[in-house]
DNA sequence: AACCTAATTAGCAAGTCGTGCGAATAAGAA
DNA sequence: TTCTTATTCGCACGACTTGCTAATTAGGTT
């Protein structure tokens, strides 16, 4: 995604209306690497700007991705993510507390595909899926106390 | 996942009932594909079955996948899609009739991710974006026609 | 600076997908 | 056949996202 006032540029350019909201938004995806729901830029946005719509936010952020400003990613579970990471990159899912991490993949593109002759590829997506550092310790204290596992936030998976 | 007969032995000795509904899932998902949303099971479900419930479907998909006998399947988009085929394998979605096809990849073992030193990875997926060959042909017709493209099913696409 | 108008916002209704709940039903043991 | 308990089914509800529209506002015009 690019910068702020970059996108502010192409929003006149294209004969979009500047809005405070929009500008808010801007600020707060560039360089986000947090891949956020709608709803938790809502939050940080709502802490700036009481007042704002979730609808607002999802209308713009629908509207970066129809400028190709950013992608959406669906890794099961909930609710849709976004990314302004426009590079060629993958994700890491941390299966215990869901949180994405971007991740560089070398040899993609010796990938090799058996069986498809009929389609036409155009992209390829790498998800790998396992258990963060931080959720790695509190699973061995949970095994030495046997705690019950935290039901709060669990990425369902897919392979 | 296994045969109905085989499913129907781990039923039993799990204390789980028989019940007609079960019987016939199993007999619907065994072998099957074509990664069925639970709507559209139940559909075919209920051709054979008039009165099941979605409900149920829904049920048996879920302890089917706690018993590992399926998967669950999220590529973005609408519903979660369930794949009784449990061979290590990965997947392309058509982005024109959301349709998913198994594949197999070879060079999977080469991918290298980069930046995750604190991740425990269990699982790597991955999934190819194209267009197959009975939606190429369309989108040719209608380019020549000039047509609107056809708003029905479109699997929305991550990354 | 006041004005115009189309774009945008905010809020609520509605749609989709999936789950919680509980009364009615039925599988399978006794 | 009877009994117990798992299962089914229907409906309400929750999470997430979009449709709709009256009120507001950005930004060009006078
Ligand atoms: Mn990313
Ligand atoms: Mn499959
Ligand atoms: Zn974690
Ligand atoms: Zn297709």
């Amino acid at each position: 995604m690019q910068t702020p006032t970059e996108l502010a540029a192409a929003y006149r350019s294209q004969g979009r209306k500047l809005t405070p909201q929009r500008q808010l938004l801007f600020h707060l995806m560039h360089g986000n690497d947090k891949h956020p729901t709608a709803e938790s830029l809502f939050a940080e946005a709502s802490a700036q700007m009481p007042g704002i719509s979730l609808r607002t936010v999802y209308q713009t952020l629908n509207e970066l991705a129809e400028m190709g400003e950013l992608q959406f990613i669906d890794i099961g579970g909930g609710a849709t993510r976004f990314d302004p990471n426009l590079d060629d990159h993958h994700h890491v899912v941390c299966v215990d507390c869901g949180q994405i991490r971007d991740v560089h993949v070398n040899g993609t593109a010796a990938l090799k595909p058996v069986g498809i002759e009929d389609f036409t590829i155009n992209e390829v997506g790498v998800v790998f899926q396992g258990v963060c550092s931080t959720c790695e310790k509190s699973r061995a204290k949970s095994n030495k106390t046997a705690h019950a596992k935290s039901p709060a936030q669990q990425a369902k998976v897919s392979k």
